[in-house]
DNA sequence: TAGCTGACGAAAA
DNA sequence: TTTTTCGCCAGCT
């Protein structure tokens, strides 16, 4: 197994309820590995091939900056996809990113 | 084979 | 508050 820790990753990330973003960290220290945030952003990598397909977009950076809009067909798709969930983009930064963050180790812990 | 880089983040200075 | 360094694992040169 390439990791498990990669499973789980893009399990949590599905988990994410539409509308909301999370970041790297958060589903790194969820997974008990806080200083393994890099690694959910290489899971994200690989996340193009995974079924069912994983929501990616609703990861951002702790600054609820869109990191990894480069990686997905369009760099601008990332967006789009924000958009279209109701959450407002502004210059590659997730508007009320505060107010959106979805922490897996909250959320799931109620 | 060894070293560097990368969708990141926290701590230290 | 801003800059620098380290840690994590896998893939590339």
């Amino acid at each position: 197994m390439m990791g498990d820790f990669y499973e789980m990753v893009y399990e949590v990330v599905r988990l994410i309820p539409r509308g909301r973003v999370t970041n790297y960290g958060s589903i790194a220290r969820y997974l008990g590995s806080p200083q393994s945030s890099r690694l959910v952003g290489w899971a994200m990598n690989q996340s193009h091939s995974k079924t069912p397909p994983v929501p990616a977009h609703r990861v951002v950076n702790r600054n609820g900056e869109l990191s990894g809009r480069q990686h997905f067909a369009t760099p601008v798709l990332m967006e789009e996809l924000l958009k279209a969930e109701g959450i407002r983009v502004k210059r590659n930064t997730v508007v009320n990113f505060k107010m959106l963050f979805w922490d897996p180790e909250k959320e799931l812990s109620l």
